[in-house]
DNA sequence: AGCACGCCGACT
DNA sequence: GTCGGCGTGCTC
């Protein structure tokens, strides 16, 4: 028999199988999908065996030296998704499944993960023992020990030391080895909400379609109650023995979200996300691979786990741009979703307060099955949301602050509720200026202005991680005259800190999360009501639910809508409804202030209407003139290099090249700089194809990548779909 | 990826 | 004369 293997190179000039003799010995054990340990040249390395035949054209065929580990085999559906990935994002095969893996399991690793507990137990006949302790009357340790293994076993670690080996060597206790998990589920209350008319629409709607592939676009307001109609959904899910995959957009949101599945589910559900460690990783996905669980909620990775009998799997907060990997393979985990549903004949549940366009525009045209909730559930309404002109506050000296969210925040400070503060920029100013000569501090290595942190008192690079010292005098001018500009997260905190410094104040980005745990930490902090007011990014505008927070204040809506890219406009549309969403969701009525300088900008009046669908009218009116997703697919080609000339050449070579062997409907845009134009002393050229149907697309790309994977001056990177340009 | 082969420059 | 530079080619 022979076995065609992948081997463990991530390289495109590898990417293909090579056929090995399969040893009489290990005959009887191999089976597709096993990791094994093969020669290649003069090296010995790892591989996956993707199939099995009894002949082969292949002459001088070497024999597979052996099996790394029985525990995990792809399976079938992972080995066939595998390609699909490959197919959508032009990797190649081996780094598909490499990232359907979680490291543990990755093919080159063979260390070994498993948690064991070990026992201590009684290797002898009660009379044997019995006998012993009569003997030796004086080994008081040792018959401590013995009678109290006779009640049964006991963890190794509550024993002392010699004289359990004393008892090991006799052989009269044994050591027992037992599998063990680092996380072990806990459920506190099992409490079962009945869902509302709204929520029992939507719910009835998708349970009709269960068994079959279909998307559903679950679109409700903020506050609606989705997750409610997600467990019912679950819940029946389950009881038909089947599993759920639920994906939410990023690791913070795993914990509120794992927290009510533990509850109701209890050990049934495995969480899978980057944060865990390697272990807890292995753990979970052992338990999800043994049909142990039948809840897998995670994110985007967790589209990978290999679930069996998949029955259901919902994506929360679908618009979010973390489905999408922003390195390779670039991936969207909606398109694996879909795809794994045709596979098990099972519904995607898209779940959005804000859907993007594109799942909103297949929704209308009847690709996807559109479910609303309109409703927010209980007595909570939406929140009243004020716009507020900065141009007449910055005549005021308000810089930060308008005198409006000032009073409001006092009004909410003194009936003891919890406000919120928004500002999608982290660290403390983003522009240093030489306020004499306007010399302002770039990166020397990239095309990126830096950004001043106050705390350790210098200017950051934060593309490659340059850093400096802030200077006193201008280098330029040798001036004392360096003023910094521009707003970060840092900066809100010293103000608001200033001006209520009787108040308890958090502050959550990047930066004062980025410890294991710490998230959570300060999430229990909000909701055990331990601070008043928390300055965050985009971090807290997503998902969470904090009953006492009435009062949202947007410090600067411009900062998202001047990102220049054509989704801005949707993008902040869905960060302000999503954040406004955070103010009144219990009892006490909400409130959002908005900050800006664009007091007319249509988006933020469809944000204060909270009109999803006239702001979708909108963009898709944007869209259709600019020829923009999703009236048009998009693909980004990025060339890139040191060598500045020799780049430039080089683009137009490859824009000349899309240009001739893509069809002439199709528009090649470029090759431009990139809107980062140079990082880390690479410099960074752009093309942008825009199509309705391209059906060389895929071929020419890859003729494209093969051109120049033996280039060294220059790098190609495809993004197919990107969702930012 | 990694290793060998191969053909030209500065060294014990 | 040899050590070693990295260009090219191959791996079941």
């Amino acid at each position: 028999m022979y076995a065609d293997v992948l081997i463990a190179y991530g390289v495109k000039t590898l990417d293909r199988t090579f056929t090995y003799h399969i040893p009489q010995s290990l005959e009887e054990q191999i089976a597709v999908g096993m990791k094994v340990y093969v020669p290649f040249g003069k090296q010995k390395i790892n591989g996956f065996v993707l199939n099995i035949t009894p002949t082969t054209e292949v002459n001088d065929t070497k024999d597979i030296i052996g099996i790394v580990t029985r525990e995990l085999k792809l399976n079938d559906e992972l080995i066939k998704l595998g390609k699909y990935l490959k197919d959508q994002t032009l990797c190649s095969l081996i780094t598909a499944y490499q990232t359907m893996l979680p490291t543990s399991l990755k093919v080159k690793n063979s260390k070994d993960y498993r948690l064991t507990k070990t026992y201590i137990a009684l290797n002898k006949p009660d009379d044997v023992i019995a006998d012993y302790i009569d003997h030796n009357k004086r080994a008081l340790k040792q018959n401590e020990i013995l009678l109290k293994l006779k009640t049964g076993r006991i963890l190794k670690g509550k024993i002392a030391g010699s004289s359990l080996n004393k008892l090991l060597t006799l052989e009269l206790v044994r050591e027992e080895q037992e599998e063990d998990y680092r996380i072990k589920p806990h459920s506190l209350n099992h409490q079962i909400y009945t869902l509302t008319e709204d929520q029992n629409g939507a719910y009835e709607t998708i349970k009709a379609g269960f068994n079959q592939a279909n998307t559903y676009l679950l679109h409700g307001v903020t506050g609606s109650g989705k997750t409610e109609v997600y467990m019912h959904l679950v819940s029946d899910i389950i009881r038909q023995d089947k599993t759920v995959i639920m994906l939410v957009p990023e690791i913070s949101l795993t914990t509120q979200i794992v927290r009510r599945f533990y509850d109701r589910f209890a050990s049934e559900v495995a969480v899978f996300h980057s944060n865990l460690s390697e272990g807890e990783k292995y753990d979970e996905y052992k338990k999800i691979m043994n049909g142990e669980v039948h809840i897998v909620v995670g994110t985007r990775s967790a589209i990978f786990t290999p679930v069996k009998n998949l029955g259901l799997i919902i994506i929360d907060e679908e618009h979010s741009a973390n489905y999408k990997q922003e390195n390779n393979p670039r991936y969207h985990a909606l398109d694996m979703a879909i795809w794994r549903s045709k596979y098990h004949h099972c519904p995607v549940v898209l779940g959005s307060a804000t859907p993007s366009l594109e799942s909103m525009a297949r929704a209308l045209k009847g690709v996807y099955t559109y479910v609303s909730l309109k409703k927010r559930i209980g007595q909570a309404t939406l929140p009243t949301i004020n716009i507020v002109d900065m141009a007449a506050e910055y005549k005021k000296r308000n810089l930060i602050l308008s005198d409006l969210l000032k009073e409001k925040i006092m009004e909410r400070l003194d009936n003891h509720e919890q406000i919120m503060l928004l500002l999608n920029r982290r660290g403390y100013s983003t522009i240093i200026t030489c306020q004499s000569c306007g010399y302002t501090f770039k990166c020397p290595h990239c095309d990126i202005t830096l950004t001043y942190h106050k705390t350790n008192n210098n200017l950051r690079c934060h593309y490659c991680g340059y850093t400096v010292i802030r200077p006193e005098l201008c280098p330029e001018c040798h001036e004392k005259a360096i003023q910094d500009f521009g707003l970060g997260t840092e900066k809100v905190e010293r103000q608001i800190r200033e001006l209520f410094p009787s108040y308890r104040i958090v502050r959550m980005d990047a930066d004062t999360t980025s410890k294991k745990g710490s998230h959570e930490e300060i999430i229990r902090g909000i909701e055990n009501l331990e601070y008043d007011i928390i300055i965050g990014t985009q971090m807290i505008s997503k998902g969470l639910d904090f009953p006492r927070v009435s009062l949202v204040g947007i410090i600067n809506a411009d900062e998202s809508l001047n990102i220049p890219d054509f989704r801005s406009g949707e993008n902040t549309f869905s960060l302000l409804s999503q954040v406004s969403g955070r103010a009144g969701r219990g009892t006490i009525p909400g409130e959002v202030i908005i900050q800006t300088f664009n007091p007319d900008n249509k988006t933020l009046q469809y944000v204060q209407e909270n009109n999803y669908l006239a702001n979708y009218q909108y963009e898709m009116n944007i869209r259709k003139l600019l020829k923009y997703p999703p009236y048009y697919y998009l693909t980004s080609i990025k060339i890139t290099g040191k060598d500045y000339a020799l780049l430039s050449q080089e683009a137009t070579k490859v824009a000349t090249f899309l240009r001739r062997k893509l069809s002439p409907e199709t528009i090649t845009l470029g090759p431009t700089p990139a809107s980062v134009f140079k990082i880390n002393n690479i410099y960074r050229f752009q093309i942008i194809i825009k199509y309705r149907h391209e059906i060389k697309l895929k071929e020419v790309l890859k003729e494209l990548d093969n051109e120049y994977i033996l280039n060294k001056n220059i790098n190609i990177e495809i993004d197919i779909n990107p969702l930012r340009i």
